[in-house]
DNA sequence: TAATGTCAATTGGATAGACCATTAAACATT
DNA sequence: AATGTTTAATGGTCTATCCAATTGACATTA
């Protein structure tokens, strides 16, 4: 309104113009085929040729439309013959991306980000401890044995460390048996291995050992079904991390 | 593994071949260069046909990459002489689309969302107690004087009613000032409007009355600066929203 | 007979080159 | 000063062609 013109009578009554291109109209069509249930998981859609036949477009156009869909984790790609289309179900790394996106963007601090896993990953272990079934106790205690073990190798990289520490994180949120806590810790994760991996390496064998001792006891309360004290050791080994972040700076 | 052969020994030994197609390396390069701040907000990446140059593609390729951008909302697109192709910044709404397919799909459940609300909103209040600032208190007290207001009006529609509430929680969630928290309600509020405004107006205006009063309670406690008392009225609060949408189930 | 090799058909991946549609800005007209 | 006109830049679409991966049918061989 650079020349003052008031249209603000407007405001209500028409509609801005939101040209629909090709690719939008076939990917707008098939996403209510699928949610209309006309199109289910699993199902395989038509070749791409076929599709510009079916819909009348180009097959530039369809392949347009596939690549939004697949980047929307609605459908997957499969080449050679017997390849195709197919529909996929929605998985929680998709709110873990954009998650992490918005994280990033945002420039949330390392801080900001300590203090909200401290009350979470303890609200998460809690729920683990109360409904963690026999798989998951297997897996949790795996990666703690794991993790002691190669914390008493010397060699054992920072890197090869955290990514151990993140996958007993994942281990104990995949117990918990609740999607969304799942899915939250899944996108907070790329945000946390960046800036632990920005940490030097210090060589602390005896922060290594704490560390490895945490996992092994809130691997321990979880198996006794413990949930307030595996709450409890979940919040005070997240808050460690965060001491070992505050002496760095 | 049809034929009954055993390869289980080479789990971790190899990985799955995953080729690259063009356009994704397009779309990883210019990932990689917002994530490292080589590209900015609001920056304007080259034309279609310069991009193709660049990166040695055709044009078709360059578009299949940017279509993947654009649904993953990283860029925009628009038409015309002096458009091209921006950088936006990451939608809180984003976090919301992923959420709200990942439960339609029942890959997630309202309760699972709700198990996670009761925690994540007490947490978010009790550090609101502790750091609400002059003007959050103001805005506080403003929502929850403004919902108490509408509350006696009974030809208050129950979106606006919904709209409130919402409100008043994103007002806690800044008074938290923790991104990370603000930045993760922000995400499931577009999932809860769209569930709250599913439910069937009920004209129950003892539930808004009750509701009205625990927003006043969660105000007061906040700015007496009362943490844990602040928490645990938000867990209520919370609670007593799950078991409405029980009861209508 | 069972493993292995070969070949053809199918399907997605990518290219080149052309043309259309939209838009903003420069320019011309009234 | 307001309104039309032209022009150039940019995305949108199409056609036609070839490449690459993958499967399944068939042939070969030990």
């Amino acid at each position: 309104m650079k020349d003052g013109t008031n249209t603000s009578h407007y405001m209500n009554m028409f509609d801005e113009i939101q040209p629909v291109r090709g690719f939008e109209g076939v990917v707008m069509q098939i996403q209510e085929a699928i949610n209309t249930g006309q199109l289910k998981v699993k199902d395989k859609l038509p070749s791409e040729r076929d599709l510009s036949n079916l819909f009348n477009v180009s097959r530039t156009t369809i392949r347009e439309a596939i690549r939004v869909l697949e980047a929307e984790k609605v459908v997957e790609v499969h080449r050679g013959a017997s390849g195709g289309i197919v529909i996929v179900e929605p998985k929680p790394e998709r709110v873990g991306r954009s998650l992490e996106a918005l994280l990033r963007f945002r420039g949330a601090t390392f801080d900001e980000l300590a203090e909200f896993r401290t009350d979470f990953e303890g609200q998460t272990t809690y729920l683990a401890a109360q409904r963690a079934n026999e798989e998951d106790f297997k897996d949790i205690s795996e990666i703690s044995r794991n993790f002691s073990e190669i914390v008493q190798n010397p060699n054992t990289t920072w890197k090869a460390f955290v990514e151990m520490d993140l996958a007993f994180h994942e281990a104990v949120a995949k117990a918990s048996h609740n999607q969304i806590h799942l899915a939250i810790l899944l996108g907070i994760h790329p945000v946390l291995k960046t800036s632990a991996l920005s940490l030097e390496e210090r060589e602390n064998q005896a922060f290594r050992i704490i560390q490895a001792e945490d996992l092994e006891n809130i691997a321990h309360a979880i198996c006794k079904r413990d949930a307030n004290l595996a709450r409890k050791l979940m919040e005070q080994h997240v808050m460690r991390n965060i001491e070992k972040k505050m002496n760095q700076d």
